[in-house]
DNA sequence: TCGTTGTTTATAATTATTCTAAAGAAGATT
DNA sequence: AATCTTCTTTAGAATAATTATAAACAACGA
């Protein structure tokens, strides 16, 4: 059980006030035990479900922005028509089966080690993901 | 330099009729020693800028769709308000310099092989991508 | 050439996301 | 607790990529 006064640091740390909208939004994203894969729509319809609260899909996007910024939410690469988000932030990869938009996780152990070979002068690595797409 | 019969091919087995616009398009994506690495957008005005004709924005999302679905054009997985696609369709990965929206291939050979030692029940692998982001 | 079917186009519709500005809440200071 | 400042929430408007529409037009086959 996640605990409110860590939902308040991660907002703090963040740079945003704890109120009882983000307190709500943190309540929905990570208060659980497994990884979440979302869309702002699905945070935003969960809010509602979960919490019996409405929050304005205005503070939703701030706050998950402002959550990504911070490196408490990642964004997950895929082309679809809406982002991707993802409360695991440590680094591991994804499946996407495309038939029905639904990402898995990887395990970085599901995946060997990728070695990238080649640099691009006053550029460094950020991030390195892999995804892969399943079909039937 | 490719010919146009080349062009009126690939429409073909797109199931497109060879049109004077789709041949245009077709002069843009497929006429080019190296890779192109393009949105819609780009697409659409460097068909006005090479051929100095005008083709519809709808004609221009219909054609690459087409193509991709036929597997001439290849989609590329990054989050960005606006879709990327390659005309290289064989396997391979790319950097993504964030900072100047800039995709830069990756050779196969620069990056090792990958190995999904993970598999999902009645799916089977459609693609590998691996996507590095590049900042400064 | 004619008839059928597919195509192009401008424009409207849709949809995700961002912006705006007014009303409200948090935090600091007394 | 009262007050002031600063940040926040919200509904709704604005933006921007993409998709749909339907009327004029072009390709194809007979």
């Amino acid at each position: 059980m996640t605990s409110k006064q860590e939902f308040i640091e991660k907002l703090r740390n963040s740079n945003l006030r704890p109120t009882k909208q983000r307190i709500n939004i943190c309540e929905v994203l990570f208060n659980r035990d497994k990884t979440f894969h979302f869309t702002i729509n699905d945070l935003f319809n969960l809010i509602k479900d979960k919490t019996g609260e409405k929050v304005s899909l205005a503070t939703v996007y701030n706050t998950v922005h402002a959550f990504h910024k911070k490196g408490y939410l990642k964004e997950i690469p895929i082309n679809s028509n809406q982002t991707y988000f993802d409360t695991n932030v440590t680094d591991h990869h994804h499946f996407f089966d495309v038939k029905e938009e639904k990402l898995i996780d990887l395990k970085n152990e599901d995946v060997g080690p990728i070695e990238i070979q080649k640099s691009i002068p006053g550029k460094k690595i950020k991030s390195v993901e892999v995804l892969v797409k399943l079909e039937d």
